[in-house]
DNA sequence: CGACCGATCCTC
DNA sequence: AGGATCGGTCGT
């Protein structure tokens, strides 16, 4: 998938849900020494700051974590949780919030023997089909955390054909504690893909 | 500076 | 169903 296909920055500038939707069924490019993987993405979650209590952001709470949240739209928002796992996200919505959209699942397209080397299973349903499976595969760690997806060479995201698969909205895993903001359906995932996460 | 706990994954 | 595992965050 060449660089020109990259997403542009209007894209990632609208409303926070139409971005977290839109984003199905783009193609997340990453360059590494020996090759390259891709991977359509197949399940996303949004998370909108200031009211929203799953957000790391809730109450504009700005730290040395948060603080990419608020910076440019289209760039990496990168953490980790339970010390060893990675969680890929990127900044959306327009400028005045801070907004990500977290990626959840990806189905294998290329290169996936190197993603294979980087996170070794038995079967490639297992390999990218979780935020920190697909984040191991492709080795995507916290040195991307704030890198500006709509210039960076290495980990960008790609548009490719129409996408006709229907969309499933629903709630959102692992955020028990969001309170009123708990059940709200911000998750969204492409209808019956097997690379869709468990939960 | 100590305590708490998690936007998950893996192995029972 | 439960344990791993460690840095971010917040209260003292």
């Amino acid at each position: 998938m060449a660089f020109h296909n990259v997403l542009s920055r209007h894209f990632y500038e609208r409303d926070p849900l139409t971005v977290t939707k839109s984003l199905l069924g783009k193609l997340i490019v990453r360059k590494v020494k020996r090759g390259v993987m891709i991977g359509k993405i197949v399940e996303t979650e949004a998370y909108i700051a200031p009211h929203d209590k799953a957000s790391h952001a809730y109450g504009n709470r700005k730290t040395e974590r948060t603080i990419v949240q608020f910076g440019e739209r289209g760039c990496a928002y990168i953490f980790k949780v339970y010390g060893r796992n990675h969680c890929f996200c990127v900044v959306v919505g327009p400028k005045y919030i801070s907004a990500v959209a977290l990626i959840r699942a990806v189905e294998p397209i290329e290169g996936i023997e190197l993603m294979m080397k980087n996170r070794p299973v038995k079967s490639t349903f297992d390999l990218t089909s979780g935020p920190s499976k697909f984040c191991q595969a492709f080795k995507i760690t916290s040195e991307f955390n704030s890198a500006d997806l709509c210039r960076n060479r290495e980990l960008y995201i790609a548009k490719r054909g129409k996408n006709r698969e229907k969309i499933i909205g629903s709630i959102r895993i692992g955020i028990d504690y969001a309170e009123e903001y708990r059940n709200v359906p911000w998750r969204f995932y492409i209808k019956d893909n097997i690379f869709v996460s468990k939960g």
